[in-house]
DNA sequence: ACTCTCTATTTTGAATGCAAAAATGATCCA
DNA sequence: TGGATCATTTTTGCATTCAAAATAGAGAGT
């Protein structure tokens, strides 16, 4: 088995969030479950613990990575902060192709939006995030932003999603769609710092599902 | 030894040029030379390949990752916009004694600056852009960033100093630091942008120091 | 009954061993 | 002499094994 593999199964196992933020790593499981032994499956452990999304404690087996909400914070602000990079890049570098299928993926999300579908509202916003960024046609900047989105949606937090916040981000979504079609790179870089500020904000108010750990609460004296 | 050590010896090998960029790294001769096993030799490997100092070949080994110009100009871009950031978050919550210390680190740099002494310029330039970093007060930020910086010092490039470019980079430090004191968040953002735009003029019209495969040249047919 | 300590078990971290793949080079043929 | 093919050696990737550390558990002492 192809180690890239196996980082790419246990990194879909911790997004799928089947091992809850903070819970133990159960290697030997694990190694069951895959098929392969402990060598390759802790080098996995190793390239995850890099991206931050497994903790490593010394000699106390590893553990998925427990977001705080200052982290959260964190994660969002350089997000922001990469997609507004992204925005800038893309207006000078992206194809009239890849703004249609952007706006493709708008159109599609409005769709899903109307007919109040969540699930796949959620991925058409995400198709849209990701499709600026790969615009910008910077495989750095690509890997980056695809680590700490990932740390993000690790959280699996739940936004209450009122109407008002929907009719807001569809708007800002055509505004960004709008910056794009009209190549205005500082412009959209505006709207996307405020963009992910309004959803930065949901999510620290909403605080996200923090999923308890899979153990018990330390005794406290 | 510790796992993280191994990541820490092997990197700054790297970094230091003493394995040049494309080269096959001698898994047998690391192992004596840091006296571990193989194991944990390739668990660092596998890490330092997620970071991009390293590229797996399966079957083949691995190699200290080759930088080409193109990896060059991302890295910079999104050095570029990490900076940016911090910059930005760095204004609201720099404290009084940390932009002493990155004024402390400036006038030592103009000092290294007047005496011509590149080295310790270039550190002290370092240890700018790292405090302005580290006052932003976001870890993910400061991990990315680091990240992206030693890749950037891996191509071991060399500017040639011209008197005009070392002036105009002392008097851009002046306004970084100028920003910084009036915790104007926006303009150090634009002057930051700015400052590393003309690095990386530098850098990619210097073309930086291709250190050749230790390896004999492709048998072309 | 509670806690402390000492031992046994489990688990981690690293070394070694083994099979498969690639690189090397030696031989054979044109 | 040049090139191709096959055997040998080396290297890679993973499994297994082993020592050390941590955890859990039993028993003794207060």
């Amino acid at each position: 088995m192809l180690h890239e593999e196996v980082v790419g199964r246990i990194r879909d196992i911790l997004l799928d969030g089947e091992i809850p933020p903070g819970a133990r790593i159960p290697e030997r499981e694990l190694c069951e479950r895959l098929e392969i032994s402990r060598t390759p499956l802790r080098e996995a452990l190793k390239v995850l613990a890099a991206e931050g999304l497994v903790q490593l404690l010394p000699h106390r087996g590893s553990r998925a990575a427990k977001l705080t909400d200052k982290d959260m914070r964190d994660l969002f602000e350089v997000c922001q902060g990469l997609e507004a990079l992204a925005g800038e890049l893309a207006c000078e570098r992206i194809t009239d192709h890849e703004i249609a299928e952007i706006a493709a993926a708008h159109a599609a999300m409005v769709q899903h939006y109307r007919e109040g579908d969540l699930i796949q509202y959620y991925r058409g916003n995400r198709a849209i995030h990701e499709g600026i960024v790969n615009a910008a046609g910077n495989p750095v900047l690509t890997g980056l932003y695809a680590s700490v989105t990932a740390r993000i949606r690790r959280a699996r937090y739940v936004t209450p999603m009122t109407p008002q916040r929907w009719a807001l981000a569809v708007t800002e979504h055509e505004a960004i769609l709008n910056a794009l079609q009209r190549r205005d790179g500082v412009g959209l870089s505006h709207i996307l710092r405020a963009h992910l500020r309004h959803k930065r904000e949901e999510v620290l108010q909403a605080g996200f599902a923090e999923t308890e750990t899979s153990e018990p609460a330390l005794k406290i004296a």
